[in-house]
DNA sequence: TAGAGTGCGATTGTCGACATTCTGGACTCC
DNA sequence: GGAGTCCAGAATGTCGACAATCGCACTCTA
């Protein structure tokens, strides 16, 4: 659940830096969470300890501690004697998912208002900056998704929320984010979006630094449930993968 | 995360069936599980594996596959190189985590009684007839925690919710209700609850099945704030342990 | 030909041993 | 006297091998 613990930590990742795993069981459960995540292995295909030990060059052990934290987290399925399987994306849950989390985070996004600094702002401010610079596709031509722009976001959208003092929510959004973005980036690839996300994300944060609560949270809900219909509509596009 | 998947699990574990863990991961998990939410590891201590594998009278390798587990829900801290222990319990937090609580499950109740059908009515009236006939203690003298009360307790409440489509909010709502447990059960054994519980229980059912939304919320909501309101005051009582 | 029973191969789950890392205490130095 | 350093003991993390279990294909029977 909560599993980056407090704000500097934010930082950290926002600068790229690898959180050094100290442990191989750790360095693999990074690396198997981005993958999943990425969409690298795809969904419900299973995960045979043998084969995923030597992609990642690590033994069995702690390939399956890091499995099981995943397995908890709820990004592989876990099955008594059969093994572990990428957890499988139901398209059907992906309205009520996008509803869970503008629920959530609206919650955490009112009370991180509430608890607003000046370092909060400093901080939001500087990745605004940052997602204004970084391209989100690699190449002009067709969408290649940019890990730094992919980083950046996700770094803007938690820090958003870091001001809410409850670990457990802040925890919750973490997770549900987690399984938005795999459908996103199952989703995307076949072209760009054509709205303008940044103007999304300026007015989003905009309004969070001026304590505009309400028109935050109506913000955020119209920013998630945008990203939803497109996510939707690609998806059908291509059949439902 | 989505600990348990469906009403009949729900209902088997009414019925007290132990799950039959297939494996000794699973089967250490589930009593480690138990002896921490019912506080018989007391919070904050340390787990060494090789100590609570001769407790258990399993390996090292299960055990920490079930800690990782653990450690993934909240219920185990977790410290590369530095070993488990027991989940430490803040108690400035039980404020944070009751609202938490009455937030997600009144979100999540909401859903419930309107996604309601005659099998969930008919689950709740058995378990409310139960819990009327399952004494709170074992004791009459002293409080004595009563293992069937308590699961019957948490098959009530979480059968409340159970009609709730969205399979991330049961969760969310079973971790947090998992975090209160642990805060109940090192503030009890001091003395009985003077208050009606059974009733409070019998009026959140009947506005539930009656489909009166609201009421059922509000109901929820101070239930919660009792409970938490008189863990406190334990919990002081005892010089916060 | 459909269905049930059976055996083999593959995979998971578990164990014991070893390398690595941390903790606590005594020692030394300023 | 206090702070920093180093060392021994203990605990953790990882590896390789073994046993238990499952899925699948094959066979046999009605």
């Amino acid at each position: 659940m909560a599993r980056k613990p407090a704000l500097h930590i934010v930082h950290a990742e926002a600068a790229n830096e690898v959180p050094a795993a100290t442990t191989r069981a750790s360095a693999v459960y990074e690396r198997l969470r981005a993958d999943i995540t990425c969409g690298a292995l795809s969904p419900g295909s299973r995960l045979r300890v043998e084969a995923i030990g030597a992609r990642y060059g690590v033994g069995a052990s702690p390939l399956r501690e890091a499995l099981n934290r995943l397995s908890a987290e709820g990004l592989v399925a876990r099955s008594d004697q059969r093994g572990f399987s990428v957890a499988p994306l139901d398209w059907d849950e992906l309205p009520l998912l996008t509803r869970n989390r503008v629920q959530l985070e609206s919650l955490a996004l009112r009370e991180a208002i509430e608890h607003r600094t000046p370092a909060w702002e400093d901080q939001l401010v500087l990745l605004v900056h940052r997602l204004s610079r970084t391209p989100r596709s690699l190449s002009a031509d067709h969408y290649e998704p940019n890990p730094a722009w992919e980083a950046t976001h996700r770094d803007f959208h938690r820090t958003l929320l870091a001001g809410c003092p409850s670990r457990w929510l802040r925890g919750f959004c973490d997770t549900l984010a987690d399984a938005a973005y795999r459908y996103r980036q199952v989703a995307a690839g076949a072209n760009f979006s054509t709205r303008n996300e940044h103007a999304e994300h300026v007015a989003l944060f905009t309004a969070a630094i001026d304590g505009r609560t309400d028109e935050a949270v109506r913000l955020l809900e119209e920013h998630y449930q945008r990203t939803a219909a497109f996510v939707a509509r690609e998806a059908g596009r291509v059949g439902q993968r």
